[in-house]
RNA sequence: GGCCCCAUCGUCUAACGGUCAGGACAAAUGCUUUUCAAGCAUUAAAUCGGGGUUCGAUUCCCCGUGGGGUCACCA
């Protein structure tokens, strides 16, 4: 892990006589967090957290049919999760008493109406918003000026009821409450902005900076969405990605420092974060860079978490009880190597890539033994045995990849290395591919190799 | 369809109006103590089209084309 700048001295930070920054990230409990979604709430910290400034993470759960505890719970679990420490936090199902207030006034002030209106079976009024149909003109800090002709929103519809506000009246209210300096978002609501700004304008709200965020695609450049590929924040943990390469992908996806840099700490996304770097198409959603940046960030993760993470996805797979701590240092790095995230080391048990470790071969075809490229099997045979022969005057202490290596490979300059190596690498392993024969002989112990070769040498 | 947004390699992206249009992922090829993996090296790969402005457009303007978003008593 490289990070190229670290804490100039004098960089575009913000000085602090700015009015201080407030950020929020606003979803809905209506499904699992989406890595779209999170990386919506990153950029909000991310900008917050650069100026010294709040961070909110709201709950928009106004929708009663909709909304899941299961889902809050969700946000919440992949927040900590993730590390991103909100400074507050809020849910709108509990300050209905707030908006009942400003839609009083917007009512007894004749900004909004009550409106009697026919439908099939229950209620039969709305609140709407007297629109005067202006255009509305805002500056977006990704896009520049944007603008609109409100006339064609007519006069919307702000709540069901005075209990029951819409996102669109809730959202204007809560931000105003709240403090919000700074509205980051997804592009989806590009075309919400007009109605918020006509709300403001009604309740006396100031109007905060905007920023709308590209959206995040499908390879085929639809909306990412849970029918076309789109992972959630609990089923990347499961697959086994870590925090700090999702934080790091998703950063990448859509903006950039302008850099070369590829690998970030979010101490150093921080730093160097700026909404005016961030890219104003669309970005393709790609699970190759992804499983790149995790394995980046599992290669420089300490063993001793690598071999929690291996035990514990063996043990899932019903192979590995009881393994003893010395193969587990020897395996680790193996599987490592392998691997871009820890649901592999999963798909390598059930592929059998590991049963070398657990179970003798079987050599069912014993020409398999034989190196394709010139060797036969009486040759195969011979140096089997004669590397049984070789390797038993190994002590156990000296029974190392480097000692083993070193006491072989002389024969196997002199027979020819695919003569030797292959018989012994399959002898031992069973397997078209595996790890080189040195590991695995290292990795099996004296014992185990020697019975092993003896055995594929009798096949022979 | 109306409105809004967008447009550089397959993908993520870089480039004060002047660069051989750079990097990363993926791909291909080769090297390394057999295979796999890893590593290293090399290669291929892009400015949507047409008009302007300019000595000079990836970059600025206009028009097309293409893609996307949004049009709820859902957020």
């Amino acid at each position: 892990m490289t990070e190229t700048q670290r804490f100039p001295t004098s960089n575009g930070m913000k000085t602090t006589t700015e009015q201080k920054v407030v950020t929020r990230f606003a979803p809905s409990p209506t499904g699992f967090l989406s890595l779209g979604n999170y990386r919506t709430a990153l950029f909000n910290f991310l900008y917050a957290k650069q100026h010294n400034g709040k961070f909110i993470l709201r709950i928009e759960d106004t929708d009663k049919e909709r909304n899941k505890k299961e889902y809050e719970r969700d946000i919440i679990e992949s927040f900590e999760w993730l590390s991103l420490p909100f400074n507050e936090f809020y849910r709108q199902s509990e300050r209905t008493d707030i908006y009942k207030t400003y839609l009083q006034k917007l009512v007894d002030e004749d900004k909004a109406y009550i409106s009697k209106e026919e439908k099939e079976g229950g209620r039969s009024e709305v609140i709407r918003f007297r629109n005067q149909g202006s255009t509305v003109v805002f500056n977006d800090i990704i896009r520049g000026e944007i603008s609109f002709d409100t006339k064609e929103l007519g006069d919307f519809v702000i709540a069901k009821s005075m209990e029951e506000p819409v996102f669109h009246f809730s959202v204007v209210v809560d931000d105003f409450e709240m403090g919000i300096t700074h509205i980051i978002r997804g592009e989806d609501h590009i075309s919400n902005t007009p109605r918020h700004i006509l709300i403001q304008e009604a309740i006396g709200a100031p109007r905060p900076q905007y920023a709308h965020l590209p959206l995040i695609l499908a390879s085929d450049r639809s909306k990412l969405s849970k029918r076309n590929g789109a992972i959630s924040i609990k089923e990347s943990r499961e697959r086994g990605y870590t925090p700090e390469a999702i934080i790091n992908y998703l950063a990448l996806l859509g903006w950039n420092p302008g850099t070369e840099q590829e690998i970030f700490s979010i101490e150093s996304l921080i730093q160097q974060f700026s909404l005016e770097k961030i890219q104003k198409g669309g970005a393709v959603f790609n699970e190759e860079k992804l499983n790149w940046t995790n394995k980046e960030y599992i290669r420089a993760l300490p063993k001793e978490k690598l071999m929690n993470a291996i035990e514990e996805r063996m043990s899932k797979t019903g192979k590995f009880t009881g393994i003893s701590r010395e193969s587990l240092i020897l395996l680790t790095p193996l599987i490592t190597e392998r691997i871009e995230k820890f649901e592999d080391i999963t798909d390598m048990a059930e592929k059998g890539e590991l049963d070398w470790f657990f179970e003798e071969p079987q050599y069912i075809f014993p020409e398999s033994l034989v190196w394709k490229k010139g060797s036969s099997r009486d040759e195969a045979k011979k140096h089997l045995q004669a590397l049984s022969e070789i390797l038993s005057t190994l002590s156990l202490e000296e029974f190392t990849v480097e000692k083993i290596e070193s006491i072989i490979l002389p024969y196997a300059d002199k027979e020819g290395k695919g003569n030797v190596l292959w018989p012994m690498r399959f002898a031992l392993s069973g397997k078209e591919k595996s790890p080189d024969p040195f590991t695995l002989a290292c990795v099996l112990g004296k014992e185990k190799t020697l019975t092993r070769l003896k055995k594929a040498a009798n096949r022979l």
